[in-house]
DNA sequence: CGGCGATGCCGGAACGTTCCGGCATTGCCG
DNA sequence: CGGCAATGCCGGAACGTTCCGGCATCGCCG
């Protein structure tokens, strides 16, 4: 078995009878082949076990047949990352491409061009040596939110976070916390950069101080928890709080039972980010959907219409989020 | 730039002043090549921007360059599954590899062969279809755990649960407990079945009657509250639990408080998968480092061993656990 | 009956790389 | 000086596929 020499088209159309061209017509549907020949055909490379080999298909349509898919490196509090990489595998499987995941090692953009066809990137943050590289790829990328650096990508895969965010401060406002705090990654990510910017223009709107603090992107839960200590101790006192970094709201717990003797009873709790962790917390808390399998879904749907030009270079595209309210603001 | 032609090795070549072989030559360092004409043709590559073409090289070298992944699809919980893959990519990478994402849709075993030079797969369960596929392909296949299924993949790198397991319970024992129970998942994976047979010993060593609820590998948190919640209601009384599925038990905070006054004080709590999830716990929960990173960058380590002959079919690998106390076994 | 389009099939070139074998040229040593 | 090995470079074939153009054959219609 280990052995046996590799059977290819021609061995299949000697099989059959027919030249290689024929048996290639006849397994792709393509060219001109009676039904007769055909069907044999088909059952001569379903016997032999036929492959077709992707390496001599892709050299010869000048194509790959593959995406890159680049991530940031946040290793805690992945879920959102895991959901949108089945998103996008799904997809892409959907149309006959594979999906290869790239780091920093993957070489210069001018090598891309030989391994993908296009390009995903999910949360471009400005300064990332790998995204820099990856943006200046010969092949189209798509990215999931805008990249908040000087390049710009084909084809972006966004949501409203502006108006969600807003939406979910208004919630709270109804909820009865006047004067909510804002922990955020910083404006290397465009995502977070909106929900700082659409929380500072709501409270100018209410005639709020904003009361925010901003962490790193990849923030470990200890990062996390002295920020909102130092929120909870801070000027202005709030009365709820919003933690933007994915589901690191349900993280908050031993801090605020801390904290207990000092809150405002009917303190609010918030995650700009719905995981596992934020549905199951005790108690359940509020938190935008934001839906990370379809958008990863969405950003390759996007990309292969760049590829087909289905879609003009520079198409942005609109993806849905819902905010789910839950116990941690219904006081 | 869109429309300009491809810059290939014989583009180089002209270049150079030189023929394609030397320039292949050269620019992989093989062959003879004199200092200075080697000079001289990476020079013109690099001025022209020369990347080698993929599929062609593979195609003469009748190889992908890539290794194929695959994961059970669990989406809660992830953390531990999103160290894995970036363990694997980055010894992928090291290796000049690519690293594609595989799924049910890949096409039988046959396939592969033309797709992939081998395969990983995390966690093989019993009875997964794609997984039965999978291992029936013609290339390499290691996997992280034995597979349960009656098939035998060429390598394989795991951890010495069951000891790590009786090192945990004997831990426990050592901090107060007398009956610990157990929630695990069920046997299709190997790991649980090792981490729920090693308890029934430790408990059958100790006289102890066996306290185990067992649930699906993927189930969600409410799943696993509901069978801890039983536990703790059922016969024989415990007094700590072992919870096996990665993090989970983390998610156990609303229950344990829930069954407070009913509860032995000092009730112990562990976790067989340590995640930022239990270290950060309230309290921290005392687990099982299982290094999931280091871990897939094994199963790759291994898969290429066995490509390149450095290691014989059958081989299996050990991986270091470790066992990490932490605040939840200090009573 | 002659012409012509449709149908069914085929040969050969091309994709870009690697690799085998070979051919000069050079230098060394007896 | 003659032989022989080492050095530097090269031409062409091969990998397995797709695709362009072409060649019979057949049936239909004027």
């Amino acid at each position: 078995m280990r052995t046996e020499q590799p059977v290819t088209i021609v061995t299949v159309a000697r099989h059959a009878g027919v030249s290689k061209t024929t048996a290639s017509d006849a397994l792709r549907g393509s060219g001109r082949v009676s039904e007769q020949t055909r069907r044999r055909i088909e059952d001569a490379a379903r016997k032999l076990g036929y492959a077709p080999n992707n390496s001599a298909r892709h050299l010869r349509q000048a194509r790959t047949g593959t995406i890159g898919l680049h991530l940031p490196e946040v290793l805690p509090r992945s879920d959102y990352y895991m959901s949108f990489v089945f998103g996008v595998v799904q997809a892409a499987t959907g149309h006959d491409y594979d999906v290869t995941l790239m780091t920093s090692r993957h070489g210069r953009g001018s090598t891309l061009a030989s391994k993908v066809d296009g390009l995903i990137i999910g949360d471009p943050l400005a300064g990332d040596p790998t995204v820099e590289t990856l943006m200046t790829s010969n092949v189209p990328v798509v990215t999931c939110e805008r990249y908040p650096g000087d390049k710009t990508p084909d084809g972006v895969v966004r949501s409203e976070h502006r108006g969600a965010v807003r939406e979910l401060l208004d919630h709270l406002r109804t909820a009865g916390a006047r004067q909510p705090g804002l922990i955020v990654a910083g404006d290397e990510s465009d995502w977070a950069g909106s929900v700082h910017s659409a929380y500072r223009e709501w409270c100018a709107e209410h005639g709020l101080e904003a009361a925010s603090s901003t962490v790193p992107f990849d923030s470990t839960t200890d990062v996390i928890r002295t920020a909102a200590t130092n929120l909870l101790r801070g000027e202005p006192a709030i009365d709820a709080l919003v933690c933007a970094p994915a589901g690191a709201a349900a993280e908050l717990g031993p801090v605020l039972r801390g904290a207990a003797s000092t809150l405002r009873p009917g303190f609010l709790v918030a995650s700009c980010v719905d995981t596992p962790a934020t549905k199951y917390a005790d108690p359940p808390i509020t938190a935008l959907d934001l839906a990370p399998q379809t958008a990863g879904a969405s950003c390759a749907d996007l990309l292969f219409d760049l590829l087909t030009g289905a879609a003009e270079p520079g198409t942005e595209r609109l993806h849905p989020v819902r905010l789910t309210i839950r116990a941690s603001t219904q006081p």
